[in-house]
DNA sequence: CATGAATGAGCCTTCATTCAT
DNA sequence: AATGAATGAAGGCTCATTCAT
């Protein structure tokens, strides 16, 4: 389909991959020109591989992507539902809460690359299924929708960045929140 | 202290801030040269009211800030303590759904203003003060703490913003979440 | 209606005018950070007095505009209706031969300025006018139309062009152009 | 002296003018990174055999200049020194109004390729041998000269851009206009 | 011969902030 | 106090040309 990259080009690609995760990791907005400096490139190389800045943040969140998408087939096979749900949750938040360039392109209304759109819709449907299939267990409040599920990821990822710096705690405290909030998504008769 | 301001310059200082919660309202980044344009004023009159962008968005939320303050205080009062803490979480939810002034204010790690501080940490340990009568009444879950309450408020208000536009359900989409967290934040055994 | 300009801004939009008639006339294309660099001012200060390259391209235009569009009215008002037809037309082309912003402007479909547009029109008419009193005397050709007179201004001007530099010839070839052009639109019986 | 091209050079060299020629129709100013994409080949294919823009540019141009060329020797032929020069002229016009890569090439003051610069005197050379019979024979304006020519055509070709759009009528309007230039040339006493 | 990745100067434009008026 | 013109660093992007593969 598409050609096979030069050997070189294929290098300078994965260069400017690596130092746009550099860059996002540090924080900074993604500039197409920082990336170059920082390769040792022309501007106009990183161009040619990416033509915006969302082409190669979409780039540098692929492999998470992926590797969730993967994961996602490993849930559907699990037996027990609930647990499905549950593990498949967890394992999405902490890859948000590692990967700092996955909340950008997960909470992004268009996206640049196609695969990105199919990962993302991926995703989407996997974690439905499972909801349906953790609810069809009896086992979930039904005031939570399909809809709610990649929302409601982005809030506690984004509750983790609020929460502060300490990186070494970011995991723990998403699986606190997350833990909580799946708590409350267990289907019980509310205590009067 | 402060010299009361001349008669036109307050109301300078006021269009200023009206025209900003216009721009804000409008989702555009808070340029004081937009502000400036909108009100009819120079920059400088800008500049020499609210020395940043910071400051004036400070300004913008302040109003919201000294609400919930004040509502605070009424639930402090209150005989039930889950109600209260309940309550409580909801109005500032609300709030932060409603006034996009806030949720850049309540997550900044700094403050232009010191009374927005001091808003903010009266707001902190209110927050604390219900979240601790609440537990002693034996209503809360152990895992969550007093400095999760703002990083979660701020997670489901991202929430909202990620579910997308229809500013219209943004406060009943807000209620469900946080009815869902605080479900799971309710004490109870952990069925078997 | 327009706030008249500070002291030192006026100064400065003319320097910056006066700057990009010479780079006109050099023959290089309009950049408005080489004005600006020519001016000795910063790029913000050409772009806030003109938003684009064709705005202040019109600006160094307009006098040459407005005293084609005052000559008009003389033309329009000399009893010999050929003459006044030949003389305008003559009149133009001599500006246009002069004046080296005249011809992108005249020859450009849409304007930046609506003044542009405003002497345009007015010239259009004008000369539409002028051709129609020399017709109704009995003097022109009917195969020339009103929407052909800036055209053919505009073909002996890139005629002049072509014909080569030597500044100090451009008027005189141009009047020998129209000249011959006229006589080709004076009406005559064609010879057998 | 030029070796032969080995087949699937000169099949490559053929597509780029094909290519080159369609960008050229589009009115798309003559990129080579452009032609190169459109064939499917490599720039530098592009660039070893065509060097410049201009080179390529002329080599779209030149049928329409040998065309012209060889209908130059037809009229120098024709009996009726007029009609020679008036058909010759026509015939130019209707080239230049019809093949976009003339004007520019006609226009330039250098040329890339000898070929184009032997084609363009021979018909500047054709031209004035029939304006010169045309005026031995008593039929035109002494005020135009030799050199005049060129820029004419060119002149009436741009008068036709400026008129606008309607490719379908190029060719009426440039009869126009040459028919009426021709009237102005026809030597005759100027009527007082 | 062909390829097409790489180059990087150079143009465009925006915007936060200052300071003369 | 108010004004708003000026600043110019900074970022975005294109494109003609070269040269390693």
């Amino acid at each position: 389909m598409t050609t096979p990259l030069r050997r070189d080009a294929a290098r300078n690609r994965e260069l400017i991959v690596v130092a746009a995760r550099g860059l996002v990791a540090e924080g900074t907005a993604l500039q197409l020109n920082d990336v170059a400096r920082r390769v040792g490139v022309g501007v106009g190389t990183v161009y040619r591989h990416f033509p915006t800045a969302e082409a190669l943040l979409e780039t540098v969140a692929a492999p998470s992507l992926e590797a969730l998408a993967a994961y996602g087939e490993e849930a559907l096979a699990d037996t027990d539902p609930w647990r499905a749900f549950e593990t498949f949750l967890m394992r999405t938040l902490e890859t948000q809460v590692t990967d700092p360039s996955l909340a950008p392109v997960t909470a992004a209304a268009s996206d640049a690359l196609t695969r990105t759109t199919e990962l993302k819709e991926l995703l989407r449907s996997t974690g439905a299924a499972l909801l349906d299939n953790a609810r069809s267990a009896g086992a979930v409040r039904s005031d939570v929708e399909q809809g709610d599920l990649v929302p409601l990821m982005c809030g506690i990822a984004h509750a983790v960045d609020v929460r502060g710096p300490a990186p070494a705690e970011r995991v723990d405290t998403a699986r606190r929140y997350l833990a909580t909030l799946l708590a409350g998504l267990r289907d019980r008769p509310r205590p009067v």
